[in-house]
DNA sequence: CGGTTGACGTGGA
DNA sequence: GTCCACGCCAACC
């Protein structure tokens, strides 16, 4: 349970923090949870700027990192290794393994 | 107040 | 399996 709405945005942040260590979650998982569209999870994500939220946790339902710049992906890639999250050759992310079933 | 934007998702080819 | 087009809806200008 979340805190009263204030903002879509932070909804979203208190969701993404729930995300325990070493797992991952798509951005329609948290929309899901939030009860809003992938859009705004993904929106709310790029607008973030404080480091408490662990947007590298957040990626897309193929497993993959959206991101544009490069760099961001890589960072993200390398915040899930150290996390314990394996990546495959061709830079997925096992759900199967480290998808987030929302209990934190 | 209206148009544009955006870390996505799903369906179809 | 991958790639393309459309749809979602709040936030931003």
């Amino acid at each position: 349970m979340i805190s009263d709405l204030k903002g879509l945005h932070e909804k979203i942040y208190e969701t993404v923090k729930q995300i325990p260590f070493g797992k991952v979650a798509s951005y329609g998982q948290i929309a899901n949870i939030v009860g809003c569209t992938p859009r705004m999870v993904g929106f709310a994500l790029a607008s973030l700027k404080n480091n408490k939220v662990p947007w590298h946790r957040v990626i897309n339902s193929k497993g993959t990192i959206s991101l544009k710049e490069f760099e961001a992906m890589e960072t993200q890639r390398l915040f899930l290794e150290r996390e314990g999250v394996e990546f495959n050759k061709n830079g997925k992310v096992d759900f199967k393994k480290f998808g987030w079933n929302g209990d934190s």
